[in-house]
DNA sequence: TAAATTTGTTAGACACAACTAACAATTTTA
DNA sequence: TAAAATTGTTAGTTGTGTCTAACAAATTTA
């Protein structure tokens, strides 16, 4: 069994291999906004336990059975949230902190029963696929919005941020999962994006696109 | 913010003051199997907090501001077994171990709103009252079925354990909340009762009618 | 009431997970 | 390629919450 801390790494490496491939005790520092040196030495920790290879001066990776239990902490995180919204009548902007906390809870039990009050959902209400049990998980391959060009035609499928400022600036815009849009023009100066959905016209700018994914119709 | 192993100290203090009336650093440290200069130390910390009044030698009582504090963790703790039982469909036997976790989520909106979605009951499934948003909680005025007497006829209204072994032993009984049954007789030797309900007549011992809580009828 | 038992405290150690300060390796850039 | 900047490690400290061993107070009982 890991220790809370321990969880908390894991599932930051697994989230930033998923978005660079590897990971530096550097950026896991930042992420977690714990100092360099408790990095290193929590590396040599989960390296003895067999779930990241990590070697001095290298990049870190999750081994096979390190990534599986990242990935259920991911999966118990992303049914909390569905449950949430869901069955309990949350916002998708208000479930990131709660389900942080839900998502080390011990009990096969509580997790197989929202599964099943949920009907084996695919995707948490971000978007974002709920690994299964035993840790397998889809992966997305949809585009970032502001990968996108001029005049096309795509859908909000997820958004890669779950944050509950940048949720409650995408809902004051009316922006939501299954929202199709037109990109009406890209600034090349700073990449901010003129986009026309139902009757709204908004310009957004590239921070907001980038944690946007879409797929093309 | 307390800490959760401030918290535990907490919950226990309350739930022996309500036993008894007095903590003893020997009996809080039974409870939590806490070795006693362990508890010792925690209840100058928690002195300190302004939780506990704690004189070296002499019994622990909680405050008002630790009673208040206590409470509402025990009201998080009773709002969820409630919850995982009516919206979930778990057995009042499967539910006190998934609460003793989820007690520690710090999120007042997800009591809140389970709170709500129950209708605001006063009572957990185990017929404990649910301390309101104040810490608040109406005494329990029932007596133990241990302490009635032959010929009585009574309704069980609440049960002192919550643990899965003894609940699943009253279900195996078909023993549950609400339940009438007459005392046909009470052996004075070891306090075993042979009680008669429904087309059922079972002996049970003293530790089984120490644990159930009736009222006269 | 003196001895035995129970209860509680003090002192010191340990594991965990964080930190800072100092130094070392690696990478970038001038 | 040498200097500068970045990244990472080592060593030592801290706070929390646990422990054991040894001693001290309070209570029970003979």
């Amino acid at each position: 069994m890991n220790t809370l801390a321990e969880e908390n790494y894991l599932k930051a490496i697994f989230a930033l291999m998923d978005e660079n491939g590897e990971v530096m005790v550097n950026e896991l520092s930042q992420r977690l906004a714990i100092k360099m040196p408790t990095v290193s030495s929590m590396m040599k920790k989960l390296a003895n336990k067999n779930l990241v290879t990590y070697e001095s001066y290298k990049p870190i990776r999750l081994t096979e059975k390190g990534r599986v239990e990242a990935a259920l902490i991911i999966r118990k995180h992303r049914l909390t949230e569905m449950y949430l919204v869901e069955k309990m009548g949350f916002g998708w902007e208000e479930v990131h902190h709660i389900a942080e906390q839900i998502e080390h809870i011990q009990s096969p039990e509580l997790f197989a029963k929202m599964d099943e009050l949920l009907g084996f959902p695919a995707l948490d209400p971000h978007g974002s696929p709920i690994p299964d049990s035993s840790g397998k998980m889809i992966p997305r391959e949809y585009q970032k919005l502001s990968h996108c060009k001029t005049g096309e035609k795509v859908k909000i499928t997820a958004v890669v941020n779950t944050s509950h400022e940048f949720l409650t600036f995408l809902n004051g815009k009316q922006i939501h999962l299954g929202l199709e849009m037109i990109i009406h023009s890209l600034e090349p100066f700073d990449g901010s994006m003129t986009i026309s959905y139902k009757e709204n016209k908004e310009t957004i700018s590239s921070v907001v696109t980038d944690r946007i994914l879409v797929e093309q119709l």
